[in-house]
DNA sequence: CCTGTCAACGTGAGCC
DNA sequence: GGCTCACGTTGACAGG
């Protein structure tokens, strides 16, 4: 592929781009134990070499940098079934920090722009691609699910505060990730 | 146990 | 044909 992927969603990236959400890694186990982390590093003033003390408490052993294991192939085991174990690295929140560092800057990757990344970051290619490929999603979902909500408060007509405390509300902070719920047809689901 | 998150995977399409 | 893309799904995992 050449380094100048264009993306079929063009548009989306301008609108993308003014979306400063650096601060969101979307996990809501990990969110504020990534601000203290973000925060403890920040004050002991090493970013890179260093590990927070609450990394250690996530669960998984970790280097500073490598993920709880950095390819599928390493991990793989098998069930009793005999069939191969899908695995799931656990990214550090290093390694998290600097994907999203580098998606804020670009959203997409070029071939050396990857391999460097990928190998300043101990992943494999493969893993800071399929990265790349989830966040845009990840983003276009979360923006998606934003416009559909600004939609809906204008067409309530609700008070500011009413609206906040509303059914519409709920919906839509509790269906964050899964717009397809209600963007089945063009339809509100059968509780409406 | 149920639910949400997310890395990994599958699919179909476009580009060279 | 090989690569990457968007998009949707799967399965592991953690928290309530």
């Amino acid at each position: 592929m050449t380094n100048t992927v264009k993306p079929q969603t063009s548009f989306l990236i301008e609108d993308i781009l003014s979306i400063k959400d650096s601060a969101t890694f979307n996990g809501k186990c990990c969110s504020q134990k990534m601000e203290r982390c973000l925060q403890w590093k920040e004050d002991s003033g090493n970013l890179s070499e260093r590990l927070c003390p609450e990394e250690t408490a996530y669960g998984v052993q970790r280097e500073s940098l490598g993920a709880s294991c950095t390819s599928t192939s390493e991990s793989n085991s098998f069930s009793s079934t005999g069939k191969q174990k899908r695995s799931r690295a656990a990214f550090t929140h290093l390694q998290v920090l600097e994907l999203e560092k580098k998606f804020n800057h670009q959203k997409y990757l070029s071939a050396p722009e990857r391999a460097h990344l990928a190998s300043t970051l101990r992943l494999t290619e493969t893993q800071v691609k399929i990265w790349f490929q989830n966040r845009r999603y990840k983003t276009k979902r979360k923006q998606q699910t934003s416009e559909f909500c600004k939609d809906m408060y204008k067409a309530t007509g609700l008070r500011d505060d009413l609206f906040q405390s509303s059914l519409i509300n709920s919906f839509c902070k509790a269906y964050q990730y899964r717009p397809f719920l209600w963007d089945y047809s063009g339809h509100w689901p059968a509780l409406w």
